[in-house]
DNA sequence: CTGAAAGCGCTTACAG
DNA sequence: CTGAAAGCGCTTACAG
């Protein structure tokens, strides 16, 4: 049995209510008994009950973070940076796998309610509304990462996913291409699915060049369906000279099946992605794509978490930036 | 403020004993009562606090995880599996990126100490005798994954990953190959890549093959550090016609830099990885690799470790069948 | 500077 | 079948 405060206290002949001032630098004790007291935490190897501290100060600092999968290689770089800003600052984060699945996600919430965390962060996924109603019902912050709700006013970090599909077709664009295949996540998604299918279509608008609604087809962000949608991307449209992917898994599906089909990436179709995962840099060439700082984000996210769970103040929504890499798999035509 | 057991006890006319029982299904009391409670319950929308819980029957249902790094991808899948096994028999896991570093996996093992997580699961690193004494010190069940300890009787989970070596040699070795080249990951890591060492060496002797020094160098394990070191491997051994990588990283470097040198895979050379990671079904050409069941590996442990949770005993250690998966890197040399 | 006591939200003998 | 009370390991007024 480990030891607890009132065996402390005994050892050093002080009341239990000593000990807990010296545990949290209250004042209210001599020099002499503070000396005394930390001899023997040192002695007995006592370590605090955080449980019986969280039952009091109604503060656990733990939160949950929500995923539809935690082993991608998306989710688990935002992770990376939720769990390093929270654990630099004392705070301990519970993962949660909902697989994108209502039931499991509400029965997440109802134990992240039971186990009193501080805080939760909901990433890349919809946050529908009964999730919301019981988030709301726990009073407790709540930011969204990767994603927004178009219903209710929470904070959320992301890209501008609009504006960088935009500049990623205008990059094509400015290139030489002229036809330009996208490969879309799935059409139902109104945060990462639609909104980089408009910036794709106005840039293409934006700079006179005609849309053939073969050039745009629908899988789900990752690799197979990515391989699946890109063939039929290329048997309608064969004279693509550039592909957009809404994803990396997807552009790396793209310069696989190009590869299989004897098409040469970029000589013969160039290819650009989305998010930078290290996946990218993987690819044979290596994938030019846009970037989304998913570490940062998932670092701003809990530091935006952290700050409304201290100060009860919501610091709003960030849109973090986004930006280009340029590698090895989109050619210049214009030579 | 949300409603507490004595909130429900006072609208339902009963005792919170009474509702205490009825919440944990024990007996003792009427049919009447306890619908009379439920309602209460449903009106009010108690849930009854964890943390108070947790309090009285020393048991938190929450698990800890040490990871070096959670982000990648070998990491993200044992996790997965580990909080799947762990959600489904209602226990919540606390992630923790140890980084490998000592000093912050030893303020990790402080913080789940005093957060009172139930076992700890410690993932594919070195277990120092100092953590050892720490988790112990906690008299909380420990379980490995991916890793073993030398020194202490701890449970483990895991691959052979000498056999597993020695196989993947023999694999090529027996499609004609004689010019075998190793990258191993780190020459000091005495779980990963010693045995892997290992086996390739009883592998090429077994057969008679003669090993030269410059068939073998050492990385890290990921993607950069293959780059480097199989550069090292090409140039100092040109004749090598296969080369066996320690990692999936590591093999998908090995393509990339073939690539950029205009030796064709596996025409020119055979590459076979470890771990199969998805990334192997990514590269181009696919690639054929040792499967260690990284999901499932994580899956056992969670589950080795709720069983010691729950009965106390310890159901040993747990060699998993690895595999060999066969896609599209390695050339037959014979016919 | 220090301690006795109440209380956080529960569970569990114990008594009836 | 039911409730009063003690207790889990702490923190925090309150009183001295």
């Amino acid at each position: 049995m480990n030891p607890t405060i009132k065996d402390v206290a005994r050892r050093a002949n002080v009341s239990i209510a000593t000990v807990s001032r010296i545990l949290n630098n209250l004042p209210g004790y001599s020099e002499e008994t503070r000396k005394k007291v930390l001899q023997v935490i040192n002695e007995t190897g006592y370590q605090p009950n955080a449980i019986a501290r969280g039952l009091i100060n109604k503060r656990t600092r733990t939160i949950g973070v929500l995923f539809p999968t935690v082993s991608s290689m998306f989710s688990s770089e935002i992770l990376d940076g939720i769990e390093q800003f929270a654990h630099n600052h004392d705070y301990s984060v519970i993962v949660c796998n909902t697989d994108a699945d209502g039931k499991r996600t509400l029965k997440y919430l109802q134990v992240l309610g039971e186990k009193q965390v501080d805080g939760i962060i909901f990433s890349s996924g919809n946050l529908k509304d009964e999730y919301y109603q019981t988030i709301k019902s726990m009073a407790i912050p709540l930011v969204l990462v990767s994603t927004i709700s178009q219903r209710f006013s929470v904070p959320y970090v992301k890209v501008d996913d609009r504006l960088a599909s935009y500049q990623a077709t205008e990059y094509l664009i400015k290139k030489g291409h002229k036809q330009i295949g996208m490969i879309s996540g799935t059409k139902e998604d109104l945060i990462a699915g639609v909104p980089r299918v408009e910036g794709f279509l106005q840039a293409l608008n934006d700079y006179g060049i005609p849309h053939r609604s073969e050039c745009l087809v629908y899988g789900g962000f990752d690799f197979n369906s990515g391989c699946k949608v890109v063939k039929e991307l290329l048997r309608n449209a064969p004279d693509t000279t550039a592909v957009f992917a809404a994803s990396d898994e997807m552009a790396a599906a793209t310069i696989s099946v190009a590869s299989k089909q004897g098409i040469r990436v970029p000589e013969q179709l160039s290819v650009i992605g989305y998010d930078n995962l290290k996946l990218a840099q993987m690819t044979v060439p290596p994938l030019t794509t846009v970037e989304q700082p998913l570490f940062e984000m998932g670092r701003i996210a809990a530091e935006q978490l952290l700050t409304m769970i201290e100060t009860g103040k919501d610091t709003g929504s960030r849109i973090v930036p986004h930006s280009i890499i340029e590698r090895k798999t989109v050619r210049s035509l214009l030579e």
